[in-house]
DNA sequence: ATACCTGGTACAGAAAAAGATACTATTGGA
DNA sequence: TCCAATAGTATCTTTTTCTGTACCAGGTAT
């Protein structure tokens, strides 16, 4: 994609608000230490509980673990089921809105092939 | 894309090391409060006096600026290019590893058309 | 001489993010 | 009655990032 293309795709497509970077808010959402780690394990399999979770992605504690997941949660990309049995068990997955970012980040993964030896 | 032909790709092409997310470092770099809208503006438009970058980024401080083009430069994203007029002119430009990301800006767009209101 | 232009530096403080450690709730079973 | 398992909370400290303010360097115009 040269710049040219670039800019008449961005144009056409979503540059109303003028001077404002349409990725910003997107990359904002994966910010943080953990939560793009915790979108791959969940690409890789899902749904995958609380516990396991810790455990792919140790040595995260879990306050940190909670919060990136109700941040997740509350931009809608992950989704937290809980079933009340004994040991509770709480279940998160990926939404339509998660599974969405696969293109995103296959992009991302083609450049890195590239760049990243 | 699915979970299963992501997998089917992301297992081919780079999912060399086990657990670890090949997307993290790509957007690691991309970190930061100013990154992403420096990098938007040189794809608008390149390329841009440190000056004009501060108009654009405005209320940026000297401070910001100049540390996310360092770093956005260290990761080869972008060139600086002194000229020693007087005044002083520099010159920053996306490098062709800069430019390869517009495919991704462009992925991030499509979905942020689809979920960002 | 002095003020002004561009493109920065230096450094202190505030704010935000991350980590460490201890604790809670539920309830099934010994 | 007390312990174990899962899935968290609560609180404090440390670390990292961001901001604000002041200043510098080379040269030019007045």
């Amino acid at each position: 994609m040269t710049y040219e293309e670039f800019k008449q795709k961005v144009g056409s497509v979503i540059l109303t608000d003028q001077g404002n970077c349409p990725v910003t808010p997107v990359v904002q959402m994966l910010q943080g230490k953990w939560k793009l780690q915790i979108l791959y394990e969940l690409c890789i399999k899902s749904p995958m509980r609380f516990g396991e979770l810790k455990k792919m992605l140790k040595p995260i504690t879990n306050t940190a673990l909670t919060n990136a997941l109700k941040e997740l949660e509350s931009d809608d990309l992950v989704q937290r089921i809980q079933y009340n049995e004994m040991p509770l068990r709480v279940e998160y997955s990926l939404t339509q809105k998660g599974r969405d970012l696969l293109p995103v980040f296959y992009a991302i993964m083609q450049w890195g092939v590239k760049y990243i030896p």
